[in-house]
DNA sequence: TTTTGTGTTATAGTTAATTAGTACACTAAT
DNA sequence: ATTAGTGTACTAATTAACTATAACACAAAA
């Protein structure tokens, strides 16, 4: 589920680390009120220090993702789980996208590209 | 054409600046033995310090998509332009994402989980 | 040969990201 | 009251990214 962040992709560790958890709520595997892993786990899984892992999760507090209890641990706030249809486009669109030999990276920059000029 | 960086997303300008060289090599605005706007100009259009463009065109380099020619240039060395279906696939997902109300963000991150599943 | 336009290199300093290590603070169960 | 499990805070040090500034090196045209 959870797994450790790539340290030589340039992307700083918090901010993969808060994409990973923004993934798992959207594809419904963290729901409102659900518990994250205490910190002394996620810095094991994540593969990265504790202040590191702070900073990602105060971050996604101050996004109102997630709420922290002193003590207790951390929480989902806010949870918008994305609808099936949508992920549905996106799976014909990978397939396709596969088969015409295309990798994930490519994709992501004619993706942006197509983004700013599709109305 | 080419533009700005965005300096508060937290990504490295070096690897923004060659994602940018990138995709207009995949959409075509770049082709094989064109020379790229002197470093001085590069500098100015994503509004960065000479070292940090050298930083980028050294990688690409490194990359085999540019060459160097010391005094006289920088020019595309390898182009693989994307193949019109390919922005077609992307375009058709996008207004549908689009009308969904999913945001650029979301959508790769979703993406990515995608690629992953699908085989 | 000089000038202009280009790439290249180097130094010094700043900031952000990350780590290690340690200690502290709150909560809930015993 | 103690303990175990949790979050929180702080200091010190390292590294990567970036900046400013300046100088140097090569190529082509005047």
């Amino acid at each position: 589920m959870l797994r450790a962040v790539d340290k030589h992709s340039g992307i700083p560790a918090y901010l993969q680390i808060m994409n990973i958890i923004k993934k798992e709520i959207m594809i419904g595997n963290l729901k409102e009120q659900d518990q994250l892993p205490p910190v002394r786990e996620l810095q094991k899984t994540f593969n990265v220090n504790v202040n590191t892992v702070m900073r990602a999760l105060e971050r996604l507090q101050m996004e109102g993702i997630l709420e922290a209890q002193h003590g207790v641990g951390y929480f989902i706030k806010e949870s918008k789980m994305i609808k099936p249809e949508v992920i549905e486009i996106l799976e014909k669109s990978v397939k396709e996208l596969k088969e015409a030999g295309i990798d994930l990276n490519t994709t992501i920059l004619i993706l942006e590209e197509v983004w700013r000029n599709v109305k």
